[in-house]
Parts: C-alpha cells; sequence; structure tokens
DNA sequence: TAGTGGTCTAGACCACTAC
DNA sequence: TAGTGGTCTAGACCACTAT
C-alpha cells in the first residue's frame, strides 16, 4: 500500500547496501562503517538522511554508534541459546555454555500485592510481596532485567539475606529450602522502556524479548512471578515438547 | 551513561506527554491524537522533533499514523494469547478464542534443501523441499507470516493441493493423514524485515516476535521446519511446563 | 482547496574522543 | 584542534484525504 516495491526511499537503500558491505566482510566485525559525514558525501544526501539508514542498522543490531569515536560493526554472533523447561535457571544455562556470568541487585522494596499478583500468586488484600529488579551480565556484558515478585510469606526476613546478592536461587534454596519450578511462561515481544535501555545500554527501537514465568513450588502452589526483559536479537529462548 | 536521568531529550519528553494522555483517556482509543503541525505549536519544537516522539509512540504500539487523516490511538487491547503445546496449531488457538481468522499461501516453490534445512530435516543432498510463505489474518487483519519447510518425500505432488489453500494442517491430515507434533520451538525478538513490514501492514521498527518451530512424526521423525513472525506487542505465546 | 502525514535538504550547536 | 556522533531548527516538496 504505502511502500511498494519499486519506490525505494534513499535512507531504506543505503541502509541495505550498508548491510550488504557488512555481510560481504568488507566492513569488518569491530572495524568503523565510514563517518556520518563521509557517507553524505558518498550518496550526495543529507546527514539528516544517513542518520535514518544508520539507525535503522543500529536497530536491526548490526552497527553500535558510539560518540565521538565512530559507528561500528557488531559480532552478530550465532544467538545465546537459553534453554526454558521445568527446572532450568538463568545460571545453570550460563553455566552449561561456559559463559561467565553474574547477577545484581539493582533494586528491591517490600509492599502491598497489586490485584494482578494477588490472582497469580493466590494472595489476598494485606499480604506483603518482596518486588526484586536484577540485572544479569554475561561477560561483564548486562544483558537482561528481570522483575520478581515473591510473597513475604514465601521467604520471611527476606531483607536479611539481599545484601551481598549473588543468585536468587541459591538464597532460596540454602535459607528457605524452596526448589521453585517452573509452570509456564509467555513470550512477547517489545522495545526497550527507557529505564531498561539505560540499564541494558542499548539504543532506542532495539526489539525486546519479554518472558513473563510463574515458578511453583514442587507441590503445585503458586511461588514467584517474573518477568524478564532480555536483548532480543542476540538470544534465543528455546523450549522443547 | 549515555542518558541519564535528568537529562531529558525534547523529543522522549514529548513522547512520554502523549503516552501520559492515552493512558489517561483524554486521547480516546479510534480517535486522533493532534496533528503534527499542532504538537509543533503546542510545544514551540520543529516537526522533526514531534515526528520523532510520535515515531515512538507508532513503535511501541500506542497508534498508528494514517497519511492524509491524522494518527490514531490504538486498542492495545489485552495481547491475543497463542498456547503452544505439542499439539496445538494456529487454527485451533483462533478457533478457542472464538476469534475470525483465515489463511493465505502468498508464496510457494520447490528446490533443493539447504544445507541447513538438510540438517533440521535428516535429508542427504539431493532431496527436494516444499518451501511455502503462508500470511494468517485474524479479522481480516494480517497477522502473522509464516515460512514452513517440508520435504517432498513427505507430501508427494504437494502442489495438487495448493490451489484453493485454506489451511496447511487440513491438507496434512486430509491428504497425507499426518498429524504432526510440536517438537521444539524457539523464540526471538526481532524488527520487521521491509517485506514483512510491507505484509503486515506495519510500520518499520515496530518488534516482530519470531518462532523457530520443529513439527514431528508422532513417532519422532521430523516432519516440518517453521519460521512464524507474528506482531510482537499485540500477541502473547504461553507455553505451559 | 486545505490539512495531514512522509521524505528529504540545509545547517546549527553540542558533547565526546583523539591527537 | 579536528573529527565524530547526538539533538534540534527551518523549511521544502510530495502524496493522500476530506470537502
Amino acid at each position: 500500500m504505502k511502500r511498494s516495491q519499486e519506490m525505494s526511499l534513499r535512507h531504506l537503500e543505503i541502509a541495505e547496501y550498508l548491510i550488504g558491505k557488512i555481510c560481504s566482510g568488507q566492513y569488518a566485525v569491530n572495524e568503523k562503517i565510514p563517518s556520518e559525514n563521509e557517507l553524505c558525501r558518498q550518496f550526495n544526501v543529507n546527514r539528516n538522511t544517513v542518520r535514518l539508514a544508520v539507525g535503522r542498522l543500529t536497530n536491526l543490531g548490526w552497527v553500535t554508534p558510539i560518540h565521538g569515536k565512530g559507528c561500528y560493526v557488531n559480532q552478530i554472533p550465532e544467538p545465546i541459546v537459553y534453554v526454558l523447561s521445568s527446572k532450568t535457571r538463568f545460571s545453570e544455562n550460563m553455566k552449561k555454555q561456559g559463559l561467565a556470568h553474574s547477577s545484581q541487585l539493582i533494586d528491591w522494596h517490600k509492599a502491598n500485592a497489586t490485584e494482578g499478583e494477588q490472582k497469580s500468586l493466590g494472595l489476598v488484600d494485606t499480604d506483603l510481596v518482596y518486588r526484586l529488579e536484577i540485572l544479569r551480565c554475561i561477560d561483564q556484558k548486562p544483558v537482561s532485567i528481570t522483575t520478581t515478585i515473591i510473597p513475604e510469606q514465601e521467604v520471611p526476613l527476606f531483607e536479611e539475606h539481599l545484601t551481598n546478592f549473588q543468585s536468587l536461587y541459591q538464597i532460596l534454596i540454602e535459607h528457605y529450602q524452596i526448589h521453585p519450578v517452573r509452570a509456564k511462561s509467555s513470550f512477547q515481544a517489545s522495545l526497550a522502556s527507557l529505564k531498561d535501555a539505560e540499564l541494558l545500554d542499548l539504543p532506542e527501537n532495539v526489539p525486546i524479548l519479554q518472558i513473563e514465568s510463574m515458578m511453583n513450588h514442587p507441590a503445585g502452589t503458586p511461588l514467584e512471578y517474573s518477568v524478564a526483559r532480555i536483548r532480543g536479537d542476540m538470544h534465543k529462548c528455546l523450549v522443547e515438547f
């Protein structure tokens, strides 16, 4: 309707050209593509048009512009595979793949459960929950942010274990003898919120894979609800049936 | 690092303001937000800046601009839930939710299997595969594109059943007595390719949920490999463990 | 015809990096 | 200091919709 095939927009043309150069290796990984001004001269277009083209490459994950330096070609390796099953956790996945990982508690508080949280976790009006924001890194680079909701009654005096936080599941297992089991997960694609983009050090408009999960006690009663956001183009969630 | 909290960019400010107005209902669903020129006057900024702000809302799924008319506020209903299990298919999911749906075969051909396809499907060099591109609609609106690869040996004379295409699985069941079973699926978030964006009638930079699936025979031998792309912010894939 | 969104040019000023 | 990317202004021309 709007964009029929022969209608070639200038900035999309330039983007395709640049992607071709990267695919063919003419712009090598970890090297710079030509500067915006250089591209303006090459294509005889305005810098705004070049910026639209480069912006598309950025959103698609091909390049990362660095202020004052230039625009670098990304690795685009095979995406990191994250296997989801009833038992798997972030740490175990990373360990299996031999990737150095760490978790960081960036925020937490205790508060009344919202209506949705009450419903998901089988709580009543007066129940309190802990809400944790956890940033996970691979090779020192931030890859995911997870918001975790867990009822106070499951983890009394939880705050005592949050100093020197290393791993949520380590705390659950060591101090509460709780072994969570994944009950269900749902997947959505979205764009990073401003806050998430900042924490994950991502440009705007990079696609995010959002994974909402319910974790239960082995017996089946609800235990924990979480929403994880990971950079979508460099990771892959695998489910086996 | 780059975007600390107090640093408020003009276009992000305007975007936040507009989102607030939509959330609070001051800009009603299916109504227009003020025109770009009007917003220029309101915020005393250039039209390019306004367009950045509106572009963000568009990518986030809040609004859809229509050339010559205006920029309309979207429904943002609860996302359509698509339950993935070993047996579920698109049609059954939609039927369960009482949604009118249809499938359309937009392209197909028979060709040699690529190396990857050989590996996934257990084929050898000389084997042929059918490749289908299927567009699925809900309420006449395109929601997903699926590329399906199926070996010729599984479906001899497949082309005879592709005229008056209605449903892939109907053909498999009725003409070949094949009942596919989902073996595994992986999820990634990405941006729509230009072609997909056109087919799905989406603006650039809208996030896409990409689902790669292996379907097997009930006995466990590989049968079909597919990659589905659906608009990510209005759908949700649910997996139960 | 007037108003809307879509694309692009021209050019300013800034902050960051490298030398 | 020179070059780079980041943000924004100013304004042009176009295609589409409504009347």
